[in-house]
DNA sequence: CCAAAAGTGTTATGACTACACCCATGA
DNA sequence: TCATGGGTGTAGTCATAACACTTTTGG
């Protein structure tokens, strides 16, 4: 593989400095949170190395638009199925030790149900990778994911964000599921199915879901299309 | 006044957004809210408008470094002074009429009483703005003044962060004051003291605020210099 | 002794936690 | 009939909200 821009901020670029994106997508599979990471394979780092995907933002785009170019050219997904919300905009003058570059990161949330084959499958261009462990990745690609997945555990808890990462038709088993997935700790089922009720923030679809050796589950969709500020948990 | 430069991001500039920051900063005074204002004589603005401090970040500052210094030069306070929370990067396309400016936001909170006499002043280059008057900010800043006022709303109730805005030694109704100009909300005085003294957010000094016609108020002061995240209301 | 702000306690209501068994289905 | 996950209620504890009078000081 060629590598043609390794300093993409050279000194006659130094007017100003270059702005880039960087992407967090979340999604929940077999209750473990995943995150969709790519190889890194440019300078300074040629070996075997993870990163979050992302790139420049052009001048003729927001920074949101970007993200959605990048989430579909190195994520591999199509940014229609993803929820983006803005995360932090990391500044940091050797972040990149290419050059000088400004990234504006965004969390993505996309459920599972919603990806097409190829989205679920890990590929050589981009993968799945559980939030769970430890590995180290390019640039500062570690600060961004740990303050992603932190800022994801506390909205969660206060808003209704999770409809983003949860299928439009749900039981609530699976949503209390991605709940614990997210936040790592066991939620009582009783009280948890008599808080979310209370909230009225799901409604009750009159089908059951089928295909266990046990009593069908009701299905519920989210109340509102919004995210609202609720103290869900 | 003249104005040499009123297209700062030309279109041989464009092959990179020109970077800025703007600044919220926040105090509270006399049971107000303010903000600190300036003029905008910059094109398109001639006229009697006002706007957020702020200005380009250099390609050898970091985004809050160019808050600080703005801070200085812009609001004309002191930014060892003052508390700076990064807000949110703006990236609309027409968001400034001279080109295409990417700014990244910042939250400012500084006590009334740390001010010197010339940052508690009003002058030609900056003065403090009620924040519950309306008035039409050149480019986006009502966006972004309206955005720095819900999340310092927000993140008062979850957090410590009043300690940012307080001097440092208060007395319980002057905290309680500081909470009621931001939520724009009365408290109920002994359900306030309760709350914030079972949270042991505060720790009683030995000395009474002396100085009215009236019984001396205890002084405290907060125990932890961090903010801490605690459900405060 | 008056004005002004400081300081203090109780009760009712609602929310949260902990906890264990029966139900409906497919194999 | 067994295994599997679905679904439900109660009691104790804790937090919250509503509410009014006494205390200390300076003038």
């Amino acid at each position: 593989m060629k590598h043609k821009k390794h300093i993409i901020a050279s000194p006659e670029h130094l007017r100003f400095a270059v702005l880039a994106t960087d992407i967090a997508i979340f999604t929940v599979r077999d209750k473990k949170l995943l995150v969709r990471l790519i190889p890194v394979d440019r300078p300074p780092y040629f070996t075997d190395i993870k990163g979050l995907p992302g790139g420049l933002i052009d001048p003729k785009e927001t920074a949101e638009e970007a993200a959605l170019r990048h989430t579909k050219d190195k994520a591999r997904i199509d940014p229609k199925k993803v929820h983006f919300e803005q995360l932090y905009t990391f500044s940091s003058l050797p972040r990149d030790p290419r050059g000088r570059v400004v990234a504006v990161a965004y969390i993505g949330l996309v459920p599972w149900e919603k990806l097409s084959a190829s989205e679920q499958a890990d590929s050589e261009e981009a993968f799945w990778f559980p939030t769970i462990s430890k590995e180290t990745l390019a640039y500062d690609h570690n600060e961004i994911l740990d303050m992603a997945i932190k800022r994801l555990r506390s909205k969660i808890a206060y808003t209704t964000m999770a409809k983003k990462i949860l299928p439009d038709e749900f039981t609530l088993t699976e949503m209390e599921e991605t709940y614990e997935s997210i936040l790592l700790s066991d939620l009582d089922k009783r009280n948890f199915r008599k808080k979310i009720l209370k909230l009225k923030i799901v409604t009750p679809l009159k089908r059951k879901k089928e295909g266990g050796a046990h009593r069908p589950a009701e299905l519920y969709r989210f109340t509102s299309e919004k995210i609202k500020e609720i103290e869900v948990l």
